[in-house]
DNA sequence: GTCTATAAATCGATAGAC
DNA sequence: GTCTATCGATTTATAGAC
């Protein structure tokens, strides 16, 4: 194995104290997990963390961006190019099944999103990733409905919306009770997508 | 005047701090806010507000206990008995607008739920809460589709959890963008009343 | 760029006087 | 029951050695 160049050691570093946040963000919680914590799990000290990530809000900026990615990604991929709607539904059903089942990355974008709501930067940098995740549901919508030849019940723009403020809301009230069910985002995609024809 | 009992006395200094930690939890934030600030505000020690309540999670639940009931009265107040259907869904609208669009309550407790949620004590308290929240929901549903002498579109239960859900998620994302429209969860209740007659 | 060490502040919660 | 004073732990962030 070739030795790295500076520039690559440090986007390794980088990289694995993102993976260890990644994990430890989700599983515990921004508030409950420590620089120092992340520091630690990483093999890494303090210093190291903090000249990679300036300050704790960025660095779970940087976590929130990679899951938005895979969010979006699994989507796609979940309902994809299945033949018949009702395969899709289904298939959207899973996801919603397992993702928002287990709510933990809802419960991570929420709290973080909560506890800085008075501080206009992070505000600021939270709505842009939130037009960017609405604007590739929106297209998502489109697409399907043009694939099956359908008009969908509501505009691309309001059921991504409506889709995606559903996914939060169940995803936080099943973060503390469990008991809550997922059917009623599916139900919701299913009326979306059962527009005219 | 009458001289208060010592039981009354406690009961005032108990009351007062909970109006204060009411409006700092709301307008800072729960994390952002601290015992000491509570109290200073309060006009007490910080020892006087540790013994009306334990722990600061404590203090928090009686908050939303006291915005929980705020809510519930509201909402019936205002979609309560206009004659026609139309005029119950444009009082909810206005509701909606204020309440939502306000969306600092929304913003506290979805703080507070997901900053505990590994707490499995404040977990088993808030699931009670919930139940409770969306059983009058439920309720109020029911009353307002009897008197209008209609069916609900859903059954009840699930238009409750649907109309709070989506409510969470548009005010938590409202909080950070105040460009989020509230429209989507107005078209929803109006798709839910307008069921078979 | 990563380390150790520590600053500097704040937190929730408690002890003991009154 | 309320006060002052403080504990003890933890926090984010920085300074300087290597």
């Amino acid at each position: 194995m070739a030795r790295l160049t500076r520039a690559e050691s440090q986007a390794r570093t980088r990289e694995h104290v993102l993976d260890t946040a990644y994990t430890l963000f989700l599983g515990e919680g921004f508030t409950a997990t420590s620089m120092e914590r992340v520091a630690e799990a990483a093999g890494y000290s303090k210093g190291a963390v903090y000249s990679n990530f300036a300050t704790k809000n960025e660095l779970c900026l940087a976590v929130l961006d990679r899951i938005a990615a895979e969010q979006v990604t699994q989507l796609a991929a979940v309902m994809g190019d299945a033949p018949r709607f009702e395969d899709r539904i289904a298939g959207f059903a899973r996801w919603a099944d397992e993702t928002i089942g287990d709510s933990s990355w809802t419960s991570l974008e929420v709290e973080f999103a909560t506890a800085n709501r008075r501080d206009k930067q992070v505000c600021e940098q939270l709505a842009q990733r939130r037009r960017t995740v609405t604007d590739a549901l929106a297209e998502l919508i489109r697409a399907q409905a043009d694939e099956l030849g359908i008009t969908p019940a509501l505009p691309a723009d309001t059921a991504a919306l409506t889709l995606l403020s559903l996914g939060i809301g169940l995803g936080v009230q099943r973060a503390f009770d469990p008991t809550v069910p997922v059917q009623p985002i599916v139900d919701l995609l299913r009326t979306v997508m059962s527009g005219r024809p």
